[in-house]
DNA sequence: ATTGAATGAATGTCAGACAATCGGCTTGAC
DNA sequence: GTCAAGCCGATTGTCTGACATTCATTCAAT
């Protein structure tokens, strides 16, 4: 257990960094959905190799980041409706039962980090920062995750709300999405530290069904 | 909808080819845990070159099948007991959703698909060949989830259980834990066939308790 | 207008090389 | 004799450059 302290420092290498910015970029909607991820020119613009590049890009078509077809390369994935909602149940599955773990375990002094993740989300609605919006967002749901007592929870559900950071940054600047959203994680604060797990399981499963709503408004909008 | 017929087919690359060849060799346990894969000796094993095993490599590693620490390079993962318990949860919660959805929606052919998924464990149960026995295993509950309705779930199981596969070929070798296993599995196909969700539910969460206790069980007595 | 072949672009794969880093070994000092 | 420092082999990280293969598009011919 105490072994979990991360003393070591693992060195980076320019192959992770390379797969950070792709994600990154890919995250930010730099690449629009469905375009193809060229190799010589995404070697240029990275300053790699192409075998190099080529690994990268591995890894992110294994985390479902990238789609890959034999002979015709990478690209984003144009996710279907259906396949969005697929994704929101699944989170829904995991994001509720973690938060249900987490109302029974979290120590107090991470619920005070919880708290300040919260203000943070508050001020960022209040701004037109629609990045800071989901990042924040992202650092509150990460500390809850991490607190569930399953790493393996935390691992999958990142994944998978990796796969619609795109949608989520839509919606997110959706008029007042910002605002009741935060108003939905304020609910599912108090009943973690209620220490609530029916209360904090409810409260969740109502925040993810709106948030579903919202991007799903957010696409028939722009659609 | 009607656009999901796959009528094209993907053409296998030798990189694809040499991913599955990795993944089949770990699963059988060619490679104890913990040991190292050196790059230089398997290119010459599967016939290829550096560039395309590493990014073999690199797919394996996001699938969690490898670890690869900077300058160290890719090693099979000593699985933790903590981990290895993580991971069942997990699956307990995927599972359990799964069957549940599955029970209310299966239609009836692929209950007969179901069926016979069954009576193929049983056969294997019966026999020596712990190989057969996981497949069959597998086969069942692959019916299960791509009957869920939800594709993701399907693909998050399939993860999860590819990471455990070694210990659960050997926990399914432990003497009764097959035929035990079968019964089981008789009461989800039942519970199923009944449309009966609750039971499908509950029956499922005890299969996988008993067999995480039978992972318990291999684990104590082979370490 | 439809079919067919040719062309160009992009990917799949390889060989070989070199620097950087790690782990273990030897050596030397106390 | 033990411990520490330094050296060396092994392995990985990365690059250059090349070539075959495949796909999509264009253009010509029927």
């Amino acid at each position: 257990m105490s072994s979990d302290l991360n003393l070591r420092i693992l060195p980076r290498t320019v192959q992770q960094e390379t797969v950070d910015k792709l994600r990154l970029a890919i995250f930010s909607g730099v690449f629009a959905p469905g375009s193809r991820l060229v190799e010589s020119q995404l070697c240029v613009q990275l300053g790699i190799s192409r075998p190099s590049l080529r690994e990268a890009l591995r890894s992110l078509a294994a985390e479902r980041l990238i789609d890959i077809v034999p002979n015709r390369g990478p690209s984003i994935p144009a996710l279907t409706w259906e396949q969005i909602t697929a994704i929101y149940e699944a989170r829904e599955l995991l994001e509720v039962e973690a938060v249900g773990r987490c109302s029974q375990r979290i120590p107090e002094e991470q619920l005070q980090e919880l708290a300040r993740a919260l203000s943070a989300f508050a001020e960022a609605a209040s701004s037109n920062d629609s990045l800071a919006r989901v990042t924040t967002a992202a650092d509150f749901y990460s500390i809850i995750l991490a607190n569930c007592g399953n790493p393996i929870l935390e691992e999958i559900h990142r994944g998978l709300v990796a796969r619609i950071s795109f949608f989520r940054a839509r919606s997110m600047s959706l008029e007042g999405r910002a605002q009741s959203s935060y108003a939905e994680m304020k609910e599912i604060y108090e009943a973690i530290a209620a220490h609530d797990e029916k209360a904090a399981r409810k409260a969740s499963r109502r925040h993810i069904l709106k948030a579903m709503t919202a991007a799903k408004d957010s696409m028939d909008h722009t659609s």
